[in-house]
DNA sequence: GGCTATGGCGCATCCGGTGCT
DNA sequence: CAGCACCGGATGCGCCATAGC
């Protein structure tokens, strides 16, 4: 910054001042400034001026299984809405989630000095443990629960699951039963919440819960307890990987989709079109979830707040996307 | 800093040497100052650490199209293997590819001062940028060609794509058709070579191309394409997604995998094992390349080298996984 | 060997100075 | 002479390194 000044032959403040936008600087001055830096290659050192700041212009992200087409998809519109929002990202995934775990990494970030954090907090416990990051830091918590003082922005998960069933009840079918996620996991609450909900709401009997684990062979799994007892005419499956393993045990069952039933995903996946048949599922805006919960973190950052004090929750509508695995029951 | 050494009863330097680990303290006050700073639940200030070492502990990753299975692997592998090491990572992730793009990304991790960058480069275009960050800057390429003089960390592809085609040949299939990916990209690239060389090592016949986009869209037309002339008996498909499509597009023409038409992947997504019928593909340690690429970036920033004297390139064996979408020809 | 004092990293910012209207 | 636009000197952010005790 002492060379572009002794350049633009100024003092090292007035260098300052224009590279903050301050206002009084002649135009002329600032010209003269401006080409020295070009001149130069210079850049400003952003450790120094942390340093002074306080502010490392940096976000912090906890993300979990970003493998996963949700969390990745996510992960990436946090990202792009950072960047255009001027500032880094510095992120951390995690296998699993412990407490010990996500404690850690919320420390890793406050070491870090990150200006706010996000934390994609699907499970109970990360959503937990978000509400113990040190006070004066503002948070986000995406995906979590009402639990805590965090504000949350969240896909509406039961809305989406009363979308899945009511779908399949409009079809004619008599009920639906449920291949829901881990317990643990929030989004599996909201669509088992959901699905049961819409059940008792239209007076459909309510079919013993399917468990499984988000992973296509916990739909095989499920597929093939289906097959066996043949109760089943129409499923809402909890995400789409798991619909996949689960046409593929009907499948080799000899069952077809939809004429001997029908089945609905959630997510969307870019694969859902191509599944045998295409799946009919629920969209989730991953992208939106992204954008709305950088913004909610930038307001908390510039207002100074916290944030949680009125615990706010930004809900993202999902939408029912219809393709070929579901049909009217055939009347045997 | 100094409310701990006036706690501990020494000085700040002292304080600064037991934080880094240096050997010239006395046991009994490197235990007062640990007491101290965990009292006061005390965290050093990186930016002024940051400041005066000129390191930020940083590294930089560029990544393209986060939202796929294989770069967000790789990704997971890096964050995990980069954050073992003691190193934040920030990232850029990009959902096209331009030169400005690229340009645009690496000129923001330098701003951002990292200790070096890993780009993950799969399209040629991304790699020759790569060669463009400033001279000082460790880089390593993920994925990246041998062009420019950049070290390169990459899955070996050619090889995988001889293992797909090899084994088609082997089971007795007269020849291969192969649906490519798209052509800027250096993985398409090296595919289509082994492919190829390996038809001709046979003294088999190469049949055209099929060109594909990495979509399952793609590979549904594809499939489409070769439904309608039932020319080909074996296929190896650029990645997974496009087979799932190809797969699709086979079984509305009503022609069975494998009986058929055997078909192989790559990229062994963990969707591909429950494919209508699960899928023979290629599996690439994405985690691995993660690690080495980390491992590799950290040699170059702690010998201090920029290492782009001998262009070092890491490759990283794929193996096949054999499933039920292969199968001998059955002689009609 | 075990410790303390001093200086400086590169920046922002307060405050005070110059020249002009 | 008051008031403004513009600019520079001094200071300190929290840390590490060097020299000294």
């Amino acid at each position: 910054m002492a060379d572009v000044a002794r350049i633009a032959g100024v003092s090292h403040q007035t260098v300052s001042r224009v590279l903050n936008g301050h206002p009084n600087v002649r135009a002329s001055t600032r010209e003269r400034v401006l080409a020295a830096i070009d001149q130069l290659g210079y850049r400003r050192n952003l450790s120094a001026r942390a340093l002074v700041t306080r502010r490392t212009n940096t976000l912090g992200v906890v993300a979990f299984d970003t493998t996963l087409y949700g969390p990745a998809s996510t992960l990436f519109g946090i990202e792009q809405a950072a960047r255009d929002a001027g500032y880094f990202v510095s992120i951390v995934s995690l296998k699993t989630i412990t407490r010990k775990n996500v404690d850690e990494a919320l420390d890793y970030l406050t070491a870090q000095a990150v200006d706010g954090m996000i934390a994609i907090a699907p499970q109970i416990e990360a959503a937990a443990a978000v509400s113990r990051v040190p006070g004066h830091l503002p948070v986000v918590a995406v995906e979590g629960g009402e639990a805590g003082a965090t504000p949350v922005v969240a896909v509406d998960q039961v809305a989406g699951a009363r979308l899945a069933t009511q779908h399949l009840l409009d079809l004619g079918h008599r009920t639906v039963w449920h291949v829901a996620g881990p317990a643990e996991w929030l989004e599996a609450e909201g669509r088992t919440t959901g699905w049961q909900a819409t059940l008792e709401q239209a007076g459909a009997p309510v079919p013993r819960l399917i468990q499984g684990d988000w992973s296509p062979r916990a739909g095989y799994e499920a597929g093939r307890a289906i097959a066996a007892d043949r109760e089943a005419g129409a499923i809402f499956v909890g995400n789409d990987q798991m619909a996949l393993g689960l046409l593929r045990a009907l499948t080799e069952a000899g069952i077809r989709v939809p004429d001997d039933i029908s089945v609905v995903g959630f997510d969307d996946i870019p694969e859902a079109e191509f599944f045998s048949p295409p799946l009919t599922t629920v969209r989730q805006d991953f992208a939106e979830v992204g954008r709305r919960s950088i913004g909610l973190l930038l307001d908390l950052i510039e207002s100074g707040s916290v944030g949680r004090d009125e615990h706010e929750r930004i809900v993202v509508p999902p939408t029912l996307v219809t393709r070929k695995s579901t049909a009217p029951p055939t009347t045997a």
